[in-house]
DNA sequence: AGAATAAAAATGAACGTTCGTTCGTTTCTG
DNA sequence: CAGAAACGAACGAACGTTCATTTTTATTCT
């Protein structure tokens, strides 16, 4: 087998491009070790050995995914395009946004559940240590422009605004289709947004 | 083979419980079709032919765990132990019980996410329709007695409650022990909670 | 009590598949 | 016409499951 290239053509690029998308479709439909790379190639339109002209093994494929198809990359412009007078409207504009963008790509969330599974966050905490530095420095300016804000530790507002995210997202994929679903709000993610920013109680008397 | 009787004896319930165990550790740590039945036959001392005297598939055993080993049974009476003179200090007990109930077996989420992945929530809504009726009516109970609940619609109360939870539990295995764990709050599970009841904007003047 | 006995449980070799990967070869491409 | 890309048969290993056999267990009968 001859050695590769320093510079990617171009068709080379397209059947990689192919294999990856082909693998994450399979990948969150069925999860990573029941998805074989025959079925990999198969879907690709590729034959089984063609595969490792691209990749050295599936874990690579997998790698190559994991950071290529996560939805950061367009929730995050999403989150600078939030307008808003008050903080109040910036964060549910925010909030919206990128529930409805992770909408577009529900099944992202599965990836990451194979990651916890099979790697045991392997993957994980190199994604985190490239997108922090890019959420943490939003969040930081927005507590310190905004004063209607209560809970003002940057840090824990990135990891509370995700984490609504992922528990909307989440019980809307455990219960949304259950018989629960009916006595929900009409809008669950108006309802989920609005306890995020005001909580569960009535404010308390001064 | 000889065909089985109706009756349950000792020695088998021993082993067919041995086999729970070493399986819900072995998908806990791996994943399902990460784990081989040779590994499970081996963690439980028995031979691999054996464990078909107990179960007739490798599914059939994921199907046990994810309904005897599920934490609601431990959660559940937690939080009607929880007391508390105002609503705040019941949720907030009822929220912080829970979660160091969870945290006692903190990977079982990935019971979950294996369940998802691998099997698509088949048998979460199994679960689901087995859970729901126990913890609707206590949040049902709690709106109409307290007062001081902004959210009164049970269903949407349930639903962030264990949002919360997973919220949190999950937020934790990705950032707990990363370097922007540093930047959180000294106990991270009173400012979760606490984000919960009273939101992140200061409640606004009247 | 202890022997008899039949069902239950445990054993490990074997079966047929399927897996990820390799490799010698052919085809395409710039 | 070189080098990249595609091909598909072949490899060894591992998988879930089956099966004939042996061992253990629980019960019945003297």
């Amino acid at each position: 087998m001859p050695a590769k290239s320093k510079d990617t053509p171009k068709k080379g690029e397209t059947t990689r491009l192919a294999i990856e998308d082909a693998a994450v479709e399979l990948f969150m439909e069925q999860g990573y070790h029941a998805t074989s790379m025959r079925q990999i190639a198969e879907r690709a339109e590729l034959a089984l050995g063609g595969i490792y002209n691209h990749f050295k093994s599936k874990e690579e494929i997998f790698e190559a995914i994991i950071i290529d198809k996560h939805p950061y990359k367009k929730v995050l412009p999403a989150i600078l395009e939030a307008q808003g007078e008050t903080a109040e409207d910036f964060m549910k504009n925010a909030a919206q946004i990128s529930m409805i963008e992770l909408k577009k790509q529900p099944y992202y969330l599965n990836l990451m559940f194979i990651e916890f599974v099979e790697f045991n966050g392997k993957h994980g905490a190199l994604l985190l240590r490239k997108i922090a530095p890019k959420v943490l420095p939003i969040f930081e300016k927005l507590v310190k422009s905004r004063k209607e804000l209560r809970i003002t530790n940057p840090a824990m507002l990135v990891r509370s605004f995700f984490g609504l995210i992922i528990s909307f997202m989440l019980t809307e994929m455990i219960i949304g289709h259950s018989h629960l679903n009916a006595l929900m709000p009409k809008n669950p993610m108006d309802a989920y947004v609005d306890i995020y920013l005001h909580g569960i109680l009535k404010p308390a008397d001064l």
